[in-house]
DNA sequence: GTCTATAGTCGGATAGAC
DNA sequence: GTCTATCCGACTATAGAC
């Protein structure tokens, strides 16, 4: 990544710059319209760079589309990695406990609730997975196995030691769906779910409602006590 | 609806048989690409019919969208619609035991894995609907008051029976929507959750499947003992 | 590296014969 | 009601000056 880029000379060389605003760009209108609806002068005008810049640097708009969604990876995979290198280690040196294993569960269903419905990029990525799932071409293949797959691994672990169940039974990988589920109906069927619950969008006091739901449900579905409320404040931006 | 069939004529009549056959065009070519990638070429196309027919018909290519969601919400209205009037009237009745309530409840569950994974239209329903959900425009109103907002109500009644909770306290939607959000993740992250569970599709053995880890989950997640399994074979036709 | 100007293509809608 | 032919606008990508 950024191999052009000199370190003592802080991103203001003006090509990188570019391409940078025309990234940041990319993941706005991308993830709000569609890639056919989306124009290279829609891109053009909101990065305030010249239309040629995108030819010229990313060869064409389909390029950069591509390098959107890799900027997005980096940016899941920051934000997921820490808590699924933390149970890959845990989980490989130890036979940890359920209530153990049950934590680190918790976390990492926090910070996908914090991540998804929190942070004002996550419309935008959401858009543009969501589209990928309905019609898949070679980007989701680079969300899969960039972000998906590692997370749904460390939660298949998890819940594997909490059910003692093989990570390998399908129906381990069902009741981590069901679980995963509940949060993402929240991102994936947002329009439903802000009118029936009569919410205006998800801003702190919701993401919290969200995530002690979440956990509670959770914890049917393992059959776990219900552990004392403690949501983690992390990420708790807003989202419109 | 149909005001210009005349019932003697079986829809043989010119202008009716081409109104037909563009809205079955569009559902597939709406569903499967999203509105500003499908051409209007490709839906005459589809449909044998003459470009020139669109905005004869519809008066334009929206005009065609908005006809095809009409055409979904009746026939999404057709399959969901006795369930839900069963339960309006029957909590209308009488007070009825939390069983029948679960009762009523897998019902609709079970009919809502069925359609939603097992009808061949399901895939091109889904991605009008989960696109309008990214993007809501005009049609998303048809399809929220036609179909989510009925269906949500019913279970929404249902689930505050059998938790001895007030439909409108908040947290009995969100267990309505935990319940709702594992049979969606099939369907919104369908392309996830076949890699993941190393599926090739959805035919009558996985739909199987999946009714009954619902069932097993909503069980959990309202603290209902499991239920002797039986999953309804209604609907069992095959995905893809 | 960045700009202006433009080439080349394609899509939606229309006109008018049948 | 259905067809062919065509207009007109908008889009991506490129050429070439600076």
């Amino acid at each position: 990544m950024a191999a052009t880029m000199v370190p003592g000379e802080r991103n203001s060389v003006p090509g990188v710059r570019t391409r940078q605003k025309l990234i940041e760009a990319g993941v706005e209108i991308f993830g709000r319209y569609n890639f056919e609806a989306t124009t290279t002068r829609m891109l053009a005008d909101r990065a305030g760079v010249n239309l040629a810049a995108i030819p010229y640097h990313f060869k064409s708009k389909e390029g950069l589309y591509h390098a959107v969604v890799r900027h997005i990876v980096e940016q899941a995979t920051a934000a997921y990695g820490p808590a699924v290198a933390e149970i890959n280690e845990t989980l490989a040196k130890s036979s940890c406990s359920s209530s153990e294993c049950f934590a680190m569960l918790s976390r990492i269903l926090n910070t996908m609730v914090s991540t998804i419905l929190g942070t004002p990029e996550a419309k935008s990525w959401a858009g543009i997975i969501l589209r990928e799932q309905i019609e898949p071409t070679k980007a989701f293949d680079i969300f899969y196995e960039g972000v998906m797959q590692p997370v749904l691994q460390s939660c298949l672990a998890l819940v594997a030691r909490i059910l003692h169940r093989q990570p390998d039974d399908p129906e381990t990988m069902l009741s981590v769906l069901a679980i995963v589920g509940q949060v993402l109906i929240f991102r994936t069927s947002r329009e439903a779910v802000i009118r029936s619950l009569k919410w205006r969008g998800y801003s702190r006091k919701e993401i919290q409602v969200v995530q002690s739901n979440v956990i509670k449900h959770a914890c049917a579905i393992l059959g776990v006590p219900v552990p004392c409320e403690s949501p983690s404040h992390e990420g708790g931006r807003r989202d419109e």
